[in-house]
RNA sequence: GCCCCCAUGGUGUAGCGGUUAGCACGCAAGCCUUUCACGCUUGUAGCGCGAGUUCGAUUCUCGCUGGGGGUACCA
């Protein structure tokens, strides 16, 4: 077994392509086989070397180690005209400059059937196909379908200039490759019978396809920028952990048994197998992959998380605050909102303010906590802290939220923080003294 | 237009002739509670429609409807 990811490089690594690309490699691992990495870019206004550094970067990423080098298709120019060279040479394929009209006037005169042309020694290079038969497709994942020959145009192979056509470009490619299992998007299934018919001329097999059904956006349409984040750049830029992200997608069109989500990597390569990957198309969730991100971050080890959120925000000494919030984060974009006041004072929530500070009674409280916390001693302990707010509670005879809320918002500016008894420890004594006052 | 494919709650899925149609996300309510979360409990909601086949169809067949993809000298 011999697999391969061949995505074009046009921009960032979509999703779909992401799950296209862990199909194949968990195939591939999972088999103990080979999994190489081929750039489609025979486009080569869109294939700059950035995004193809982009590709590799969020294969690194998703942590979708491949075999050797990638190859580039337009390195194997040579071999592509070599083989146009033979098929012309062997009647298979003719050159034609039939456009775009002569084929409707010509598909008008013979009904709908497939367009034939004649040899005219000059344009682009067609494949001639057979007027009889049908090409029939095997599946893995949707069984098998027939498709007309005399339906189907007499395809490009080549272009006028003589470069070759993604088509015979991917069928050359994996052919020399030796790629057994052609794993890709569904929106390659229409054109499979145009590539079993160019490896047909040539007299050689076609590999095992399997074409994995594509992504939509909530709307049901093709998933896309427009419904926010498409693509794993942008998901790795929203905090979303790697692995969750790997998990995340494999369920996508793919389900193991009735009651397991949650999936090592060792045990995705286990139980992985094409024939129950489904045949209809599915949504990108972005809620469950938050909740499964969530999950993931919830069970990292502190050092681990306090590591990944250091590097994700810039900022340095973070872990005592990464053990207070780790419960309460699902991505790791939402640490820094909870984070932020302890670096750069409290924020400005007017809201919060109006609601918490100048209801009755908040002045009072905040100077009796204040009283009460200065006489804490250092160190500060979350312990001694809690003492010495309770301690306030039952002095004023008042609800906890009453003692507790003024003092959050005093010190954060916010409603929404760390608890309160962590927040004030961490913050030290001195800076609590002093937001206390000026509140 | 023509060709091909798909169809279980709002979403992802399990099911592969007889099930109280399972799980998860979401949503709602409750518990926990110093906020927000986490966690726990309960609830909400589904086999697109119509014919067959069968003692019996979510499951098999056909049609319809709906959705998707392809139809380039793009990939």
């Amino acid at each position: 077994m011999r697999v391969r990811f061949a995505p074009s490089p046009t921009g960032a690594l979509h999703i779909g392509g992401a799950r296209t690309a862990l199909y194949n490699w968990l195939l591939a691992r999972g088999a103990g086989a080979e999994f190489v990495l081929r750039i489609e870019d025979t486009d080569r206004e869109r294939s700059t070397p950035e995004n193809v550094e982009q590709i590799l970067d969020s294969l690194r990423w998703l942590e979708l180690d491949y075999d050797g080098e990638p190859v580039f298709q337009s390195q194997r120019g040579e071999r592509h005209a070599e083989v146009v060279r033979g098929l012309i040479e062997s009647g298979h394929a003719y050159r034609s400059t039939a456009g775009r009209e002569q084929i409707d006037a010509w598909k008008a005169e013979h009904g709908n059937r497939g367009y034939r042309g004649a040899d005219e020694g000059e344009g682009a290079v067609r494949l001639r196909v057979p007027d009889s038969g049908a090409t029939v497709v095997h599946d893995v994942i949707r069984g098998e379908s027939s498709f007309e020959n005399a339906l189907q145009d007499d395809l490009v192979i080549a272009r006028a200039d003589g470069t070759p056509v993604y088509h015979l470009a991917v069928v050359v490619d994996d052919l020399d490759a030796g790629i057994t299992h052609v794993v890709r998007g569904a929106d390659h299934y229409s054109n499979t019978p145009k590539q079993m018919l160019i490896l047909a001329a040539m007299g050689e097999q076609p590999p095992l396809y399997a074409h994995v059904p594509l992504l939509h956006g909530p709307d049901g349409k093709k998933l896309s920028k427009r419904h926010g984040a498409a693509s794993v750049q942008e998901l790795r830029a929203a905090g979303y952990l790697p692995e969750a992200v790997r998990n995340y997608v494999a369920l996508l069109g793919w389900g193991f048994d009735e009651s397991q989500e949650f999936f090592t990597t060792e045990e995705l390569q286990r139980h992985f197998s094409l024939d129950r990957v489904s045949k209809s198309p599915a949504v990108f969730d972005e809620q469950k992959l938050r909740h499964m991100n969530g999950r993931y971050l919830r069970e990292l080890p502190l050092d681990d998380l306090t590591a990944r959120l250091e590097a994700f925000t810039g900022q340095p000494g973070l872990r005592d605050l990464v053990a207070v919030t780790q419960d309460k984060i699902s991505t790791l974009a939402e640490f820094w909102p909870l984070a932020r006041s302890f670096f750069e004072g409290p924020v400005d929530d007017p809201d919060a303010r109006r609601k918490v500070l100048e209801a009755p009674g908040a002045r009072e409280m905040l100077s009796e906590a204040r009283a009460g916390l200065e006489a804490v001693p250092e160190p500060w302990t979350v312990e001694d802290v809690e003492v010495a707010l309770r301690g306030v509670v039952e002095r004023a005879g008042a609800k906890p939220k009453q003692v507790f809320q003024p003092v959050r918002v005093a010190l954060t500016g916010t409603t929404i923080s760390p608890g309160i008894f962590e927040t004030v420890a961490l913050m030290g004594r001195a800076e609590t003294l002093k937001r206390l006052e000026a509140a």
